[in-house]
DNA sequence: CCTGTTGCCGAAACCGGTTTCGTAACGAAT
DNA sequence: ATTCGTTACGAAACCGGTTTCGGCAACAGG
């Protein structure tokens, strides 16, 4: 623990709204009023107190203002860091994009994390009782977030990134993920595979069904027709990236091409095809999403449908604000393409099934001995 | 922009130290000073206080605070994202290290970007005029920092991650580089090399020339006289470290290994050793520094020295704490070392230098045809 | 018994804003 | 000319804390 601070810290003088009336001629009050756009107070007042105040460079202290309006001029976003790989590669941009709508409006954001579910719902309540954000981005929505359940029982603004199931009174952004599915079977379509597979990012968050009906729907579109044993559930880690493409490829009639849910999973398969003797590209062809860097610098580099983190930060930020300044949430949605990034992991098939499988079935055997 | 916001929002009854204080039968400005561990205040008044509080689950308002103290319980962190590619891998880790130890102190951690080092001084400025930060945390420190110098005259206090070369008054936290460096140099002698170059990251950020130090020192260690034409500035993006490498392989006398400063820089180089015919961890050695999770997708996966970032966002936080608290600056110094990540990018040198020289050759007069 | 400390707390000012309320001045309507 | 309703601002309360100041009681010393 750290021991309590004494003494004040050093401020160097700054202009209050006292200042500012003296030198009006006012009170305080009309000044604040002024600046407040009250309708009590004359134009030509007003344009004189804000005249004044940009030349003194007067700018209100928010913690002076929150204490009476309840309002800080704070985003909050509270990020969960349980699992010891859940690196997000896009953290950096997508914090610019919120930081960078939010200041333009001179607010600021407030960051926090916690380790475990119960450990965000916490955190968001004190920041909220301690009334450090007056709204919050929700990232990586759940079908049934608790999140959510609770900001709407605080009363509380809030955006989604990403949808829920039960949408009622939520602002949301999101990137058609179920789009980028559909066009991703309809480009390996194109390319001439048969067999396509999907590998979903597990069933924990929101994303995973609408991508797999985009699957799906893609699969509709090119004529194919959905095949149960070439559809996993997958999860969120490369390992399971890699049991995922094992299995596939051990059936009778593999699927020469892959479709992911998620870049990082994708990409914990390539090591599971090297193993298996197929060259991914050719042999095996692979398209994800996501576009986290690291696809870029695999080998072959990932054809993935890239997201823009610092759009969707910017977005979220500036619907964040518009609900906190009274807009009616249902008009605060939003989704958009994601972009094909084409790298080399995918193209036309090389084999058909049934070589593919004596290609395994070969590499199983070398392996084994 | 967006019109002003009209109406109170929405608050919860909250514990005020007035209802505390109407609890206890005491004044507001006694139970204050209780809990601020005044001398003037009996110790069993104190205890009583603080359980009180504790049943009643009062907490502060930090905003209300500050308007006397001058102080938020907030630190600030003022990232700059001016080139496009300036991917920040460890911010997530970075950022859950510093929130981590801010919470446990029940302070909040306030973040802004802003695209150039200009923008970065004012949005500082403005951080620090509007008190919505009470410290620093300096990422990314170059030889001589401009935000140093502001941060200095503002009387701030500041914590750097990194070293400047004027440190007077400065409280740092750091990994050593140079000694990543030595021991690279040091590795990759063991495995047999002799003719080892160093690629380094530029001359913006102070951490080239220590870098740099230590490269040098690891070839007196290992017994090896340092060669001008085997170390290059280098810079920071994956084209230079494709140049890097095309021009040292196609030296007379090119180096069998690589010691990088940077990951990114040497992933860069991946590529232009395949385009030379080089295997890389056979024919050439590459080993570098950062730890970025690209390099462990990377074909073979990158030998580099990694640095937490989670741990390094710890204790910089702690240590800004301890400064807005009042410790002296240079009490708080810390220098850690990094953790060697073993990659298939290094090795025993399977050709020597002048065999390596004729496979290059070749290679150039292949891809001229 | 009187005086001088000391310990401990109440009262009130204060921080920098916002918001409510009251009212003087003015023009329009009666 | 009086009444009335607006307009536009001042005065003061208020938000939730912190800090200063003064004073009462208990205790010690002479």
């Amino acid at each position: 623990m750290i021991s309590p601070a004494k003494g004040t810290p050093k401020m160097r003088p700054r202009v209050t709204i006292n200042d500012l009336a003296e030198a009006l001629g006012l009170t305080k009050g009309t000044v604040s009023r002024a600046l407040n756009d009250y309708p009590d107070i004359s134009p030509s007042t007003r344009t004189r107190v804000r005249h004044q105040a940009e030349m003194m460079g007067y700018r209100p202290l928010s913690h002076a203002q929150a204490i009476r309006t309840g309002r800080a001029r704070s985003l909050g976003l509270v990020l969960q860091d349980d699992e010891a790989g859940s690196h997000r590669p896009f953290l950096a941009e997508f914090v610019a994009g919120i930081t960078h709508a939010a200041s333009a409006a001179n607010w600021t954001l407030t960051i926090a994390t916690a380790r475990t579910e119960q450990g965000v719902l916490e955190t968001m309540e004190r920041l909220t009782d301690e009334r450090k954000a007056d709204g919050f981005i929700v990232p990586r929505t759940l079908r049934h977030d608790p999140r959510v359940e609770l900001l709407r029982r605080l009363e509380k603004p809030f955006v989604l990134f990403g949808r829920v199931e039960e949408m009622d009174g939520c602002a949301w952004y999101d990137i058609s993920g179920e789009d980028a599915m559909r066009d991703a079977v309809l480009r390996l379509a194109g390319f001439g595979h048969r067999r396509i597979a999907y590998v979903g990012g597990g069933d924990r968050y929101n994303f995973t069904g609408l991508r797999r009906q985009g699957f799906l729907a893609g699969l509709d579109a090119a004529g194919l027709r959905a095949e149960p044993r070439l559809i996993c559930d997958g999860g969120m880690t490369a390992i399971d990236g890699r049991e995922a493409i094992t299995g596939l490829m051990r059936l009778p009639e593999p699927p020469t091409g892959i479709v992911f849910a998620v870049d990082r999973v994708a990409l914990g398969g390539y090591r599971a095809a090297a193993r298996l003797g197929l060259a991914v590209g050719r042999e095996l062809s692979i398209i994800s999403y996501d576009g986290v860097p690291e696809g870029a610098y695999a080998t072959p580099a990932l054809t993935s449908f890239a997201v823009d983190s610092r759009r969707a930060g910017e977005r979220l930020a500036e619907m964040l604000l518009a609900l906190v300044h009274g807009a009616e949430p249902e008009t605060l949605r939003a989704l958009e393409p994601a972009r094909l990034v084409a790298g080399g992991s995918d193209g036309p098939p090389a084999l058909d099934p049934a070589a593919l499988a004596a290609r395994v079935a070969l590499a199983d055997s070398n392996s084994s001995q």
